[in-house]
DNA sequence: TGAATCACG
DNA sequence: ACGTACGTGATTCAT
């Protein structure tokens, strides 16, 4: 079913302006572009209509209305009419024909008229939509559209901007004011309208006006009924009653003015690239093309030409006379041993592609490949490594991958081809734009153009990047881990399938016999996957006391353990669920035919700067609970010649806070190898003698609820003590160690001003909600801005700690190879030969890798299988 | 597609 | 008065 939305376009851009407008930097004021025209409302004013375009299908109708500034008939029917306006901000003013523009650039119908105001015209045309019978929603944050509603018309009030928005229906108003939408008007005309300067009936307030109107209905009725009655109210309003009548009808809305278009005429069609990359580029809002709701692109029509040539044998390429050449391989998403459709090549200014088939047979391009003296521009030269080595083609010399050189300048890039090219004003075809006829699957054109860009790019992004200062963190971290992780890919992790279907075995019956016995003490059976039906099964049959509204997490169901046997079945069962489901069943398809798995580590996707993996995800294998960590024990190298090693960082997180507040109480406690949560213990709970289990859990929630930025309310509910508990031990972490909070408060405060955040190393984290006007979305980003640095700068030395370790065991001649990082952990596959070498090099490797003002402190050891390499 | 849940650091 | 610990990925249900 279609729908239609209107939108309040004055209204709209108001709040969008006011919104934003205290927001601004206490040194450039609002927004602004370069020249000083003002851009702040026009931002979220476009962050408002690209959300609604995410709400909006094919066939939906979109328009605008706006107001001409002009007077109007209600104008003239009172001369005071709006006549108490404040003028409005010159910045404001200026914005509106910008906001038109922005519409034009995104190809949304927008309508004025002199001599109407938007009301009007929302009003007329959300009445045409609503007799075509498709659903129409109005966004305005004018109260006065109520008036509007009917059973096919919504009005969504927004108060600061669309993710605050007020959905009103009949029953909704109803239900606020107490009368019906179309007694709005009547409410105007005894109560008028202050910011619309309509006086109303003196004497008449709020509860006076709804009461009246439930009683005698409308304006008319109630003048009538008053004739009968003695009270003051009524000798107001019948003297009154020329002046409530004609704010009455000035409150009314038209339905019915002439308008020169038809619904089929603001039907919404998507927006070219080229028109919104114009705009972006003459306001500089460059970062909106970033974000710019892509599924309402058309493909553009003036796309410049961009020859592909479709060869068998590539020209003759050489170091000498090629330093860098732009590279593609278009392969599937999981590329490891995946699909490989073919290779672009740019070599004298043409874009070259040859299909996969055809490469094995080039010696030339396999020896350029191999050539690290012929340095690649590339997007994802991981994915083109690794789909390559897979099927033993050898490429080497990454010079630039521009995928990664983005996520340093923003890690909150979105993480595609497109949207990475789009932030740089590259038009990229989407994959199945074009389409080969070799295989439906592969777009040769795309595939040349990454290619192409990446280099052509190559120069702009690195001095971007230096202008950020993190050209070094770029050429000296990020580009060598390339290789390092492209190689840990490569190499995999072995899982013996068999071990996992015994676990999986033993799983599914204990699960099976849990499930028969919570039916058993429910009186029915329901399905155990569906916290919707377990909800109502304990709140709603069970009657057990329900707190988080039919919240069933585990947090929630521990509180009610103790009311009914079935809670602990039900977390019993939900683990071994769990189990079966992501760890046995969910691992097995990713054995390869090697034994292996081949998980993708993302290097260009966290917001701190840490790796993730998936496809699958091997960084969040059980570990803390005892049955679900024997998992671990299917992590086995066949046949005895290799180790798992395990080698993890103690406390890297508190470490690295100690480093970079510099404090002396934090850093000596490491010096001394004493254990951080037992001397937090002392110190916050004021301990002269032992500390006891109890006293050391609480102080390590603490120290860890500090690098969390963690309120005292919050440290309350996780250690299940008292609100004035939790702050005294908040506020004595504090004074134990001072330079901790001033750390704090200097990043919020240059969070607040600069709006990024930067790990020792130098990258950036970009918290733009710091001055949002909601105060969650506010304390969010304050507490990210806390934890980023400390996050991230661990994130940095474990990269930095893995580079240095490939290299000595290359150096070395060593066989053992590394295979997997989490976050704080390396694991390597060790043959047993050179366990003894290897352990103390890579211990001692990882613990100097970075010249940080803290002692870094590596454990581990040793295991035929995971669960017993520690 | 998003929410809920739970696995990890 | 607000709502309340950072960073991830996979699976499931429900829309």
């Amino acid at each position: 079913m279609a729908k239609l939305i209107i939108i309040d376009g004055n209204s709209l851009l108001f709040r969008a302006y006011y919104a934003t407008l205290y927001n601004k930097d206490p040194e450039k004021g609002i927004l602004r572009t370069k020249s000083g025209i003002p851009t702040n409302a026009v931002v979220s004013f476009l962050n408002m209509m690209n959300k609604i375009l995410g709400e909006i299908k094919k066939g939906d109708y979109l328009m605008v209305a706006f107001d001409t500034g002009k007077p109007t008939f209600r104008h003239e029917a009172l001369s005071t009419y709006k006549a108490n306006r404040k003028p409005v901000d010159e910045d404001l003013i200026r914005q509106f024909p910008i906001a038109r523009e922005a519409l034009k650039a995104l190809n949304i119908f927008q309508f004025e008229e002199e001599g109407f105001e938007a009301d009007d015209i929302a009003g007329t045309m959300a009445k045409i939509g609503s007799k075509a019978n498709i659903d129409v929603i109005v966004y305005t944050s004018d109260r006065d559209f109520l008036q509007l509603i009917d059973n096919k018309i919504t009005v969504n009030l927004i108060r600061k901007g669309l993710k605050d928005v007020e959905v009103m229906t009949s029953d909704a108003v109803i239900e606020k004011y107490g009368f019906t939408p179309t007694q709005i008007i009547d409410y105007k005309g005894l109560r008028g309208d202050s910011s619309d300067n309509l006086p109303g009936i003196p004497g008449v307030g709020d509860k006076t006006a709804v009461k009246l109107i439930q009683k005698y209905h409308d304006f008319d009725h109630i003048v009538e009924a008053m004739k009968n009655e003695k009270s003051k109210v009524a000798e107001e309003i019948i003297n009154n009653q020329e002046l409530g009548r004609m704010c009455r009808d000035l409150a009314i809305i038209k339905t019915d003015i002439d308008l020169p278009f038809t619904l089929e005429d603001v039907e919404y069609e998507g927006y070219t690239f080229n028109s919104i990359n114009e705009f972006c580029q003459k306001y500089e809002l460059i970062s909106f093309l970033n974000r710019v709701n892509s599924k309402w692109k058309m493909a553009s029509t003036n796309q410049e030409d961009f020859e592909i040539i479709e060869t068998k044998t590539f020209p003759h390429i050489d170091s000498q006379s090629h330093i860098g050449i732009a590279i593609d391989l278009e392969s599937e998403e999981n590329y490891y041993d995946s699909q490989i459709y073919g290779l672009a090549i740019d070599v004298d200014d043409k874009h070259y592609y040859m299909h996969w088939n055809d490469i094995a047979k080039d010696k030339n391009i396999l020896d350029v490949l191999k050539d690290d003296q012929i340095k690649k521009y590339c997007y994802d030269y991981k994915s083109i490594k690794v789909a390559l080595e897979s099927k033993q083609i050898e490429i080497n010399g990454c010079a630039f991958d521009i995928l990664i050189a983005a996520y340093l300048l923003d890690s909150s890039m979105n993480k595609d081809a497109e949207a990475i090219m789009n932030y740089f004003g590259v038009d990229l075809p989407k994959k199945n734009d074009t389409i080969s006829l070799f295989d439906e699957n592969s777009n040769p054109s795309r595939c040349a153009k990454i290619a192409y860009y990446s280099k052509k790019l190559a120069h702009r992004v690195q001095t971007e990047l230096s202008k950020i200062s993190g050209l070094k963190l770029y050429k000296d971290l990020e580009l060598p881990l390339i290789d390092t992780l492209a190689n840990m890919e490569i190499e995999g992790f072995p899982l013996n399938a068999d071990i996992l279907d015994e676990f999986g075995k033993e799983f599914k019956k204990k699960a099976d016999l849990l499930a028969s016995q919570i039916y058993e003490l429910a009186g029915e059976k329901f399905n155990l996957s569906s916290p919707k039906q377990i909800g109502e099964i304990l709140y709603d049959k069970l009657k057990l006391t329900n707190n988080k509204k039919y919240s069933t997490s585990i947090d929630a169901l521990k509180e009610i353990a103790h009311e009914h046997p079935i809670i602990d079945k039900i977390l019993e069962y939900r683990k071994y669920f769990k189990l079966l489901s992501t760890y046995v069943e969910g691992l097995k398809p990713h054995i390869h035919s090697d034994g292996k798995i081949h998980a993708t580590f993302n290097q260009a996707l966290t917001q701190t700067g840490r790796l993730s993996s998936s496809n699958p995800n091997l960084q969040n294998i059980s570990i803390r609970d005892e049955e679900g960590k024997m998992i671990r024990k299917a992590f086995v190298y066949p046949g005895d010649k290799y180790e798992i090693l395990s080698l993890d960082y103690s406390q890297i997180e508190l470490r690295v806070l100690a480093a970079l507040c510099h404090s002396e109480n934090l850093k000596n406690i490491f010096i001394e190898h004493k254990d951080i949560h037992s001397e937090t213990a002392k110190k916050i709970f004021h301990l002269t003698g032992e500390v006891d289990e109890q006293q050391r859990r609480k102080a390590k929630t603490v120290n860890f609820g500090i690098i969390y930025g963690i309120s005292d309310w919050g440290l309350a509910e996780q250690l299940q003590i008292s609100l004035s508990e939790a702050k005294e031990l908040r506020e004595s972490f504090f004074r134990t160690y001072p330079e901790v909070a001033e750390f704090f408060f200097q990043i919020s405060s240059d969070a607040a001003k600069y709006n990024y955040v930067s790990t020792l190393f130098g990258r950036r984290r970009y918290l733009r909600e710091f001055n949002d006007s909601n105060y969650q979305v506010r304390e969010f980003a304050r507490r990210a801005a806390i934890n980023a640095p400390i996050q991230g700068t661990a994130a940095d030395l474990i990269k930095l700690a893995m580079i240095k370790c490939e290299k000595i065991l290359k150096e070395n001649h060593f066989e053992t190879k590394m295979v997997l990082q989490i976050h704080d952990e390396l694991i390597f596959k060790v043959p047993i030969n050179e366990k003894e070498m290897v352990y103390p090099l890579l211990k001692k490797t990882m613990e100097t890798c970075m010249d940080i003002d803290v002692p870094l402190e590596v454990n581990g050891g040793f295991g035929k299988d995971w669960y017993s390499a520690k």
